[in-house]
DNA sequence: CTGCAAAAATGAACCCATTCAACTTTTTTC
DNA sequence: GAAAAAAGTTGAATGGGTTCATTTTTGCAG
């Protein structure tokens, strides 16, 4: 085992990788041509699409590992989560936009977002999907955690929540991505402010956290 | 005013948009090629370019013709709310989604919202960007209305509640148009679903409406 | 009318993602 | 270790969106 082509295909596939990471970063996933990649990688274009089958799936797979890195950071909030329901939910929330622009830059964001969109049926945007939903899933997660310690009300549907609340910390995170001016810090602040008014509706009398 | 020049340019763009509705719908937005439409309309593939800057310009701009109707749609209902905070917010919601595959098909809105996202800073983006603003106000401006007749309770922050509720129903209807499975029905199942749950916690007690 | 300037239309040329038939390299077989 | 098979690489060809220099049409002044 290990054989020579085995470390040959490994050695090409992470070399047309990276050169991908930093060639978007750089110059924007437009501006590459798959003849540039081919070239930083030192191999020929058609070898390019022997391990990717578009140029978006060149974009997903370098944003995929970035959502693994996300994913498992998160978690690590949910084995102990911070006190306060409001407080807890932003916690995990900013966790990933901070995360973000770690690798990527927000033009690769759009790029992907609007592929994962464009063609949901393709390996592409199946992955894309597959990681939104554990992303998701770690919200609501969350929620019943925080039903569980007493500080989410009993009677409260922590499901329907949770993805209500996934899906707005995902459209926002969509028009900071749009947004070339908006800050991270713009976006921390306005997600605080949409979601700790739902917290308020969720959360016990004792439970409530922190200050308005 | 009105000579030969005006109207000629406002025919062969109406011929345009036309032959681009009409194919888009039938054979699918990809499949279709700017000479086709050149064809179809009776004009030159560079006088397409001459009315719309990319091919994603012409397919903006059908969308746009829908999102006016349904803005339209929804303004009416602003007028007289029908009671009950959950119902007054599925009724305008579900007029949004009812009337979205009157003129498009999913494929049409898939690429639409991908283009949108893509290219936020071209024409295009912007406008339909401004569009979904404005669908945005309607829901938060329903959210003051039945704030106003009492039926939500004055300490909840209408306009942070109206932003979630929109980029979730925003949010579910992009997971419908990715889904050629998913029936208008499943949409509303699923949004009512979600939206039930908070309407009930910023309802006031009399205006709770109906069932579980 | 005639000639001229402005506005539009035109389609061949260009760029790039993607494909594929021919060629190389690695592995297996005897 | 030679030859066949398998796996992989290669780059020229294809297709379709977009551009732009040229040609045609329209509006207008004399």
């Amino acid at each position: 085992m290990a054989g020579l082509r085995e470390r040959q295909k490994a050695d090409r596939e992470t070399r047309i990788l990276r050169a991908a990471a930093t060639r978007f970063r750089a110059d924007g996933y437009r501006a590459v041509r798959i003849e540039d990649l081919a070239e930083a990688a030192e191999v020929s274009v058609g070898t390019v699409y022997n391990y990717y089958r578009t140029k978006g799936d060149i974009l997903i797979a370098t944003v995929a590992m970035e959502v693994e890195e996300v994913l498992a950071q998160g978690a690590a909030i949910l084995d102990a989560p911070p006190p306060g329901v409001a407080d807890a939910i932003l916690r995990l929330i900013g966790g990933y936009y901070d995360h973000s622009l770690e690798y990527l830059s927000k033009e690769m964001w759009r790029t992907a977002m609007a592929l994962a969109i464009e063609a949901p049926d393709t390996p592409n945007g199946r992955r894309y999907a597959a990681l939104d939903a554990a992303l998701a899933a770690q919200v609501t997660d969350l929620l019943l955690r925080l039903q569980e310690r007493g500080e989410v009300r009993a009677e409260v549907d922590a499901r329907a929540v949770g993805q209500v609340l996934f899906n707005n910390l995902n459209m926002m995170f969509l028009e900071f991505v749009k947004d070339d001016g908006m800050t991270l810090q713009d976006l921390h602040a306005a997600v605080a402010r949409q979601t700790r008014p739902v917290a308020r509706l969720i959360a016990t009398r004792t439970g409530q956290g922190d200050a308005p």
